[in-house]
DNA sequence: CGATAGATTTAACCCAGGTTAAATCACTTG
DNA sequence: CAAGTGATTTAACCTGGGTTAAATCTATCG
């Protein structure tokens, strides 16, 4: 049995690899809060186990062992963050810390019982995916809303999780997922964004605007996914 | 923040004061599964955060700092037993696992949000009490089934929680906290015991019957508590 | 009283996970 | 090419939790 510790670097690895074409020790260390020497044995030791592919001159790379592990503790804590909502009326701001810890000790048993009591879903609160049992999981990416053009609309599909604050205040504004924007104007010089929110408007700044990931009315991911 | 192994400590020997007048280290080596040794350590560290009390010639006791520790671990444990049948459909032979695990991690958020969705309740499926968050419990005792004389009656007020299999064998028998029993015959020499349970009437052992708690018709303790 | 048996503690070790400080690597740049 | 800078690794150490084997209590019994 793998520790709570070696299953958050399997998950920071995958994360990273999704989003940062190279994944160093160092940006581990940091997503982590953790010394770099101490990511340097946990990736010697994960190397061990064939979890990662760390050799000289190696490419830094999970194992297809170490990413079903990643992929099952991913799945673990986005299940438990729709439950938490849907079950218990945490906010969406709250979730992700009590997802964390619970995440390493739930059952197989505890894990299908909430995913049937949420009518198996695919997507977690902020609209990350949850990778099935077999590991599969629907990794397109979408544009930010600070990239769509004055005039353009399309529908929130993911938010930036990591920051409770910023959850509140998008909460407050309803970006939510499934929302419909449209891009009203774009104020130069990095100025704020009018946006419209269903049926306000709202003005918002750059910053807030690319962490939120919305696809265009005329992408080709448009439907219902 | 203590460990979840420090934890277990504290709530073994707090059930086994409960039950056993005198608490030992082999005692406790024994109910956790681990060496002597990995006691009297454990001990000593307990001891120097003054969560027990265990210098020489000294009963092994809790201080009320650690009393106050491991009554809001039982209050998670049976909360979260009680929550796992309530709202995902265990059975009772499977909680206690699943909550042995959970207990450690969760939250206080978490905790009162289960208490809420429960209805406050007072004790857990096995008709064990749980302490109030001050750290209030009814601990009194009930006598067995094994001790009700023939004629006599009772309710079933709490079961041992230990032994999934003795659990499944009493959910068949229908032998659950609050249902009624009556004492029809006791057959000699560690014979069979005959009861009505409910409307049925079944023949059982005498191990099982010490493991069910009733509060006869007649007892001082015997309205809805 | 002394022997012996059971309970307990000590000592030495292991593992997972972390730290700081020093050494080394690798890369850019004058 | 040498030097400096940032990334990484090594070394030595710490903590919580566990182990086995040996030493030591302690209590009882002949």
């Amino acid at each position: 049995m793998l520790g709570a510790a070696a299953q958050d670097y399997l998950k920071a690895i995958y994360k990273l690899s999704l989003a940062e074409e190279r994944v160093t020790p160092s940006m581990l260390a940091d997503r982590l809060e953790v010394s770099p020497a101490a990511v340097t044995k946990m990736l010697r030791r994960l190397q061990e186990l064939k979890l990662v592919n760390y050799g000289r001159s190696q490419e830094l790379a999970l194992t297809s062992a170490g990413e079903k592990i990643a992929l099952e503790v991913i799945r673990h804590h986005r299940l438990l963050e729709a439950y938490l909502m849907e079950a218990l009326g945490y906010t969406w701001d709250q979730v992700d810390a009590e997802a964390e810890k619970l995440e390493h000790v739930i059952s197989e048993e505890f894990e299908d019982r909430i995913d049937e009591f949420l009518g198996f879903p695919t997507h977690d609160p902020h609209g990350d995916p949850i990778p099935t049992k077999e590991g599969v999981v629907d990794n397109r990416r979408h544009g930010t809303l600070a990239e769509l053009e004055p005039g353009q609309s399309g529908v929130i599909r993911r938010v930036t999780d990591g920051d409770p604050e910023m959850l509140r205040y998008m909460g407050r504004l309803g970006l939510y997922p499934s929302t419909q924007v449209e891009m009203l104007h774009k104020e130069p010089f990095g100025g704020p964004l009018r946006v419209r929110v269903s049926d306000t408007e709202h003005a918002i700044g750059r910053e807030l605007a690319g962490n939120i990931f919305v696809s265009r009315k005329d992408d080709e991911c448009n439907g219902e996914s």
